[in-house]
DNA sequence: AATATTTTGTTGTGACAAAGAACTTATCAG
DNA sequence: CTGATAAGTTCTTTGTCACAACAAAATATT
């Protein structure tokens, strides 16, 4: 029987001439040695379907480019000639910024996804976004000052716990940082001179999870992340992130789950995040906020009923979420993230969860906790500067 | 020794070779035809970009595959040579079939969109599986002989009120139809000959409106359709369909939206579409399941209490599907069909729909009606297996 | 240890697609 | 009728990829 094809439509960054054919393909062997890790020629042969000489002009094109470099495998395992190893350029970074309430993150993250240092400047209060950019703009040239070997930045990805427009990197709102219409991106790039892009930091999460975690080579993947802040997600759904217009999409945190629910801070009421805050349930078993990792240890060994009932009130409002989410996307798995993998490791098992997801989705559906840890959100944010690159490697750095 | 197939999945890999380049310009060449409708070359060489010879040996080959035709235009606007139309062949048509409880629909369509013939065949009892098919060749049998120029018929498109694998149009299960596990498409193929797809009526309902009606060149789309047999709806995000893992995505009718409510179809509790159905609706303003047409002006004519307070109780609850919407999918517009379009046109404004979505995403999205009338069913149906045509139009007819 | 086999890189050739230039054609404006 | 304009047509050039032949480097076999 036939496969199902997407949907007609005009053709938008589509491949129409000879010259973004190359493009495509330059695109398409550099994401594969950036997600995969370091891959041989003859296997990114059969994974292109390209001929080999096609492969092996265009990896020697990203080599002109300094993106990869090639290396003889120590111990070939088959018979046949030893096909040369593929790797990452380890000197192309690029940088990362997370702030918090109370400290901006900063790293240095090279082309691969592998984290090679990070900061934490913590800060007496909240920041500004201007104070953001100022004690990134310094950690930024104190981490690479520190660098012995030269590094080639591409740009700089900040991870926003907020509302961001992608176009141009724009914080409509992050009301935990108390920030509103803060043109994020461009004063980074305006105090930094790197190019900078934004975006929402549970998108960012999921994109790392997506790209090198639990979530790889999943098509169809709904992401659903707890944090002290509240609760957000992303989405991707045919291989592709999904953004919605402007960059908004995703956020789970807002999915109404109990009438006259409490009044959210988003101005509607009933909000997921307004009703199952980590907040509680850290109270719950005694701990501090800082020791959010400590959750699901605690959640498992307590008896106290109390416990156990918020614990089974919270579970049954993440179903709701879960189930909205499943019904609506129809993902082959839905990833828990921060203190949602907490409370979903106390769950018996994923029938509160997903078992009022209509049958069909919910059949081919997996639960699964995520898998990075605490880099995740470098990662994610170096991310969106790699998929620049990658998307048109010698535009890039041409431009 | 086999060796185990590499998870090939390079973003955007469909193009590598020339040979899918050309396929890609056919391809994007014959969807604009077909989307927006008799076109100049002149146009289609501003639209896509590529040079006039490239469009002119595209278009050359599309007429060769008996695709388009090229006509000289009556009164040319313009001072210099008068490009010539490209029109859409009349003669190469899509099946659709729409089996519903009392009846099964059969439509022929042309390539553009254009219902050419249709039939309502009545059934005395919810037909089977097994007797839809053989209903609907007949009357397809019946529709092709009575037709006087020679049709090519490029396939099958079936929609159904249920969920539908994609892959192989395998129902899994239509509760108001009563069939489980109906593989559909390939009863279809049996019978007929001709290649058959089958999908969710209501994704296809979006389809065509996303493509002809009220989301034309609308990139993130939300369409929400409320029928007698419940409440569907499907979604196009960053110009794609968005299908989830097997098809099943967009069932907005088992959105939660009360708790301890109705107990549903389909298991669950509170689902939207065991909370607000067409016949309360219509029991409300004292009309007949026929009259559906009707119920608009009926809900605004009513001067009845107790209407207004079922009308506003239901738009409340749309307002929640709505909200979650906005929230998740960040569209550029929500397209109500159905009787929930019906339902909000008796809104004062769109303020209960989407006053408690994330203020972002609410500020960047209108409601509004569906466009397309009682065709687009049949519209949507013949679609999929234009789309299927539109993605490798050589490919499609040398198969 | 010598030879065969396997696998892959490398090089040169040919096919094909698209761009661009030069030329031609068809319309409108005056 | 003539010039301006816009667009089709034809031919050449350029770039990309596939393919075939050959070379190279490893393992497998005798």
């Amino acid at each position: 029987m036939p496969t199902v094809a997407e949907p007609a439509r005009p053709p938008g960054a589509s491949v129409g001439t000879t010259e973004q054919l190359r493009r495509n393909n330059l695109s398409n062997i550099l994401s594969l040695v950036h997600q995969g890790g370091p891959l041989s020629r003859a296997r990114l042969t059969r994974m292109t379907g390209l001929n080999r000489s096609t492969v092996g002009a265009v990896v020697a094109d990203l080599a002109d480019l300094r993106l990869v470099n090639e290396r003889m495998p120590e111990r070939s395992a088959k018979a046949g000639r030893p096909s040369p190893v593929v790797h990452v350029d380890q000197g192309t970074v690029a940088i990362a910024v997370n702030p918090e309430v109370d400290a901006v993150h900063v790293g240095l993250v090279g082309l691969g996804g592998r984290v090679l240092k990070q900061v934490r400047v913590a800060t007496a209060n909240t920041p500004s976004a201007e104070q953001v950019v100022e004690l990134a703009t310094t950690a930024i040239s104190d981490l690479l000052s520190r660098q012995d070997h030269s590094l080639r930045v591409v740009g700089i990805g900040v991870a926003v716990p907020g509302q961001v427009r992608l176009s141009d990197g724009l914080v409509r709102e992050a009301t935990h940082m108390g920030w509103f219409e803060q043109p994020l991106a461009a004063m980074f790039e305006r105090s930094t001179g790197h190019p900078s892009w934004a975006a929402n930091a549970a998108v960012l999460a999921m994109r790392a999870e997506s790209t090198f975690g639990a979530g790889r080579d999943v098509d169809d993947l709904v992401y659903v992340i707890g944090g002290a802040s509240g609760i957000g997600g992303g989405v991707v759904t045919g291989g592709r992130l999904l953004t919605g217009t402007a960059g908004y999409a995703g956020e789970f945190g807002h999915t109404f789950v109990r009438p006259s629910g409490t009044a959210c801070q988003c101005g509607g009421h009933g909000c997921f995040e307004a009703e199952v805050t980590q907040q509680r349930l850290l109270d719950s078993v005694g701990l501090q906020a800082a020791q959010a990792d400590q959750l699901s240890a605690a959640l498992a060994e307590s008896t106290n009923p109390d416990v156990a009932v918020l614990v089974a009130e919270s579970l049954d409002l993440l179903g709701i979420v879960v189930r909205n989410a499943v019904n609506l996307f129809n993902p082959s798995v839905v990833v828990l993230s921060g203190f949602l993998a907490a409370l979903h490791s106390a769950a018996p098992d994923d029938r509160a969860l997903i078992g009022e997801a209509i049958r069909s989705a919910r059949e081919t559906v997996r639960v699964q906790d995520a898998a990075l840890g605490a880099d995740q959100l470098m990662v994610g944010a170096a991310e969106i500067v790699f998929a620049e690159l990658i998307a048109d490697p010698s535009g890039f750095l041409a431009s």
